[in-house]
DNA sequence: CGCCTATTTGATAGCCGTCAACCGGAGTGG
DNA sequence: CCACTCCGGTTGACGGCTATCAAATAGGCG
């Protein structure tokens, strides 16, 4: 029997969108790739420095990260298993932003070359890509709104309810909680907040029984009015999508 | 001699990025459009729709943005001409935010299937799309960075700077100095504000002799120090990145 | 058990929002 | 040509949301 490859999880989180066939989800299983373990707060990117490889979470936690002149840190995304780290930079010279490991991770390392030549000789990989990439700029998008037009409660709100729906996608949460490896000062910065601010807030969603907290692990006791407070519309997401027949033949 | 095509701004931008050959260059411009003209608050693109055409802006300007439930306004992004106002979600289902002229503008229409097809068939036109949607995605997140963790003034002036530069890129600003068809409420929604805390931002940018104002045209005594307050390091926009041999091959 | 970090809590300050009024230029109609 | 209107820009007073500062508590790990 064929040794499970550490990538299965990017072709499950790929096929989700884009129909691939045997061949393409094959292709990519077979993209040369190293394991390596990494802990908590190691880099995985480095902002300025041209990535090697093309990082695949496989367990554990990252985040996306730049940094302000005057040392103010903007988390710009949450990366869960599954989630490939360097497709959004994939043609890029240099890294624009830095990749750092929220928890204990184990990532998968694909030489970018093998990458980029995978997507020029297989469009539906291509497209793939690009429907992953799109995906997550469009993630990136509600941020935006979020941070700029929403109040703290519901801007964390919004990240808890976000997380939730996207861990839960991937099979990774159990009736309606999951563990939220962050820290209060870390949930600050990726909502553009104080941490003492953030500690507040999640005291008031609990108060109001719109959460409950043991250590880490977030549980929502109704989805329903949670959703409506965090002004959460999943449709940015994507979740839905999936292209049986992407493109014309 | 040949028409000139309403898209050579397009091609003329992705070119900055990846060399392509004069196929490639003349597939693009040879693809089936439409030019039509659209007026200051125009919707090009509406949320929640499956566009049948992907606009490209020839002259004027456009923005993308997202509403809250409250109401509440972000603007996600400029265009400038040239820009190519969907390339960002061309194999989504349905459009994830809206977007709309900013001033009178002309733009292009390309049938999606004409556009996708051309990135199946073409892998180097494809890797063209991708980097340019991968340099939009870079600025998003600069963008999160700026309304998350800058205040206001610094906001406002790394605003400023970013057209500027992205502007210049296009041969559109003279000397220093452009229009910038904002009004202050639309710049307040750029940048997480309200309009009259930018106006009070712009005064003291013009009182310390920062920038320049007589009506919407901008212009920069001193570019450097602008660019120190602003927080503006213009990496995020790869302008420099230029890859001649894109792909092994 | 002791250290270290994260969380929690309170007091105070400040940036920015809100509300409201006034100004000013461009377009319109008399 | 001038009055009118309208929208956007300008200004001031006030309030509130969130930051800052500081300290106490709790929790994880040796």
């Amino acid at each position: 029997m064929r040794n499970v490859s550490a990538l299965h999880l990017l072709v499950r989180k790929l096929e989700k969108h884009v129909a691939l066939d045997g061949e393409d989800s094959r292709a990519i299983l077979d993209l040369p790739h190293t394991v390596h373990a990494y802990k908590a707060f190691d880099y995985i990117i480095r902002e300025g420095e041209q990535p090697g490889a093309c990082p695949v979470l496989i367990s554990g936690f990252a985040f996306r990260q730049k940094l302000a002149e005057d040392g103010g840190r903007q988390i710009v995304s949450i990366q869960i298993p599954g989630d490939a780290l360097d497709l959004q930079q994939l043609f890029l010279d240099y890294a624009d932003h830095s990749v750092q490991a929220l928890t204990e991770a184990s990532i998968a390392l694909v030489p970018r070359p093998a990458l980029r030549e995978l997507a020029m000789r297989r469009p539906r990989i291509a497209h793939a890509f690009a429907v992953n990439n799109q995906i997550d700029a469009s993630i990136t998008r509600e941020w935006l709104l979020n941070i700029g037009r929403r109040d703290a409660r519901t801007r964390i709100a919004h990240l808890l309810c976000e997380v939730a729906v996207r861990l839960e996608r991937q099979d990774l949460v159990t009736e309606y909680g999951y563990e939220l490896p962050m820290s209060q000062e870390q949930i600050g910065d990726a909502t553009g907040l104080t941490s003492v601010h953030v500690n507040r807030m999640l005291r008031d969603l609990e108060r109001d029984g719109l959460i409950t907290r043991h250590s880490r692990t977030i549980r929502f006791p109704d989805w329903t009015v949670l959703k409506r407070v965090a002004d959460f519309n999943p449709l940015y997401l994507h979740v839905g999508q999936q292209s049986a027949v992407p493109i014309p033949a």
